[in-house]
DNA sequence: TAATAAAAATGAACAACATTCATATAGTGC
DNA sequence: GCACTATATGAATGTTGTTCATTTTTATTA
């Protein structure tokens, strides 16, 4: 038989292959080894062809640009995170599933998040199928559907957001030279603490950017749920307001937190 | 007297002009210049350099890389980020006026969002300014000092991430041929709607950015509000958990919005 | 003051990259 | 069987960021 990836050295003449050698797939799964392998600097038209063992040109028959292999690669990658929470999960747990989830695969992936979030969602199953399971969740939760894309889009920012910090460098926010200038956020970043986060849990020791995550979207988790619980029923003013939250900053009494 | 910037078809020899032509503060204002102009794909060192009626090598005496020109800028956007609301303002007040601006500013410069989450904030006066403003100001509320950097990474992620979502398309949600796999999420996107933010008081009809930004700005500012009046110092379960927030679902009351 | 080093410009050159074009071959539909 | 389309090759192109040798002016040092 032959093998779908002909020998790496074989030639090929010009002209159309008996069987195909490239296409969606292909040209996915290529890119995903290349990017493992040397990143996303060094996935090139040039690299790819070259791992797929083919001519650059031949991937344009493929995709109309460049764009085009990163958007392949985007949809497959939403493939990749978790939506198993929705419908299985209350409600805060599935979205702390989805939302860690999410966060990391990007994090590795952070040069597709411009493209992303500039992209329309057309012809892009992976990630409708993503978007239908999530609002699904919202709706099953009693979230009222006018209000439910909204809620995704400011966690969608705060995960992408939180994706890219993820790569920043551990000393990022040294102030150098300019410490002298700013003597309480220097001091506010050397007292940083580590607290273990969610994720840590299992791992070895939390990083910084996992408690900021687990900070912010605990802190999401917890005011959107506030305005879906109280706006569904009794209290008219719930439906499309979340500031009563802010009220009760005043209120300490009856907190969680001891 | 002669001008700062001589006539554009003036010819220069080579080696060094008598008075300097170059310098940070002008490279930096004719970056600014040509993305108004024609935006940052149009921002290349040739481009550049012929707008400051340069040779594009002669750029390189003040920065090291393209990376260095953009870090010029960043550092000067950050100097148009509002923080006078920090000392002069309640808390939470002072926040939405900084996250409002910041994403702002922002969201017309994206592509600078990757290059800040990663960069060191050393050398960077005005942005290492920033942030001990916003640090004085959160420490002035009342806020634990070894958690303020987690609050404002949080912050900043959110503010990052719906950057992006300003600059994209009204019909990102499009699911186009896939709709019908996705009635659910098709649906909520239909029934969307355009809650007047607190911008577009002023302004027109408000975007869907705007309101899906105020939703997760106000829900942060509450969030970490709750944790700030209440966790601050004394009892040790308040580092890591928000989850207070929950509690305070029954309130309503006033607020900013209207 | 003279010698020397450093700073800042020019212009030519380069490699890498995305993309296009002419060409060749294989499958598809009428 | 014939036209058409799909898919490959390989050469070529135009940008782009960057480097290098060179030149000129300013700053430093002996």
């Amino acid at each position: 038989m032959e093998s779908a990836t002909p020998a790496a050295g074989a030639k090929r003449r010009a002209g159309r292959p008996p069987q195909a050698v490239l296409g969606p797939d292909r040209i996915t799964q290529g890119a995903l080894r290349l990017i493992a392998k040397v990143g996303y600097k060094g996935l090139t038209m040039s690299a790819l062809a070259h791992l797929l063992n083919v001519a650059p040109s031949a991937l344009y028959n493929h995709v109309s640009s460049k764009r085009g292999v990163l958007l392949l690669i985007e949809d497959h990658l939403m493939g990749g995170v978790d939506i198993s929470g929705f419908g299985a999960e209350p409600w805060h747990e599935a979205v702390r599933r989805w939302a860690w989830s999410y966060r990391d695969v990007f994090a590795r992936h952070t040069p597709l998040i411009p493209v992303i979030a500039v992209l329309p969602v057309t012809n892009a199953p992976q990630t409708v199928k993503m978007y239908e399971a999530v609002t699904a969740g919202f709706l099953q939760a009693g979230w009222p559907e006018e209000r439910i894309i909204d809620a995704i889009v400011a966690l969608e920012s705060f995960i992408f957001g939180s994706a890219f910090d993820v790569t920043a460098p551990a000393d990022i926010f040294d102030s150098g030279d300019l410490a002298a200038d700013a003597p309480l956020f220097t001091a506010a970043v050397r007292s940083r603490v580590r607290t273990p986060s969610r994720k840590s849990r299992d791992n070895s020791g939390g990083s910084s950017s996992d408690s900021a995550f687990e900070l912010g979207l605990e802190v999401l988790i917890a005011g959107i749920g506030v305005s879906m619980v109280s706006g569904s029923g009794q209290d008219g003013a719930g439906s499309n307001r979340v500031g009563g939250v802010a009220d009760a900053a005043a209120r300490k009494g009856e907190n969680h937190g001891n």
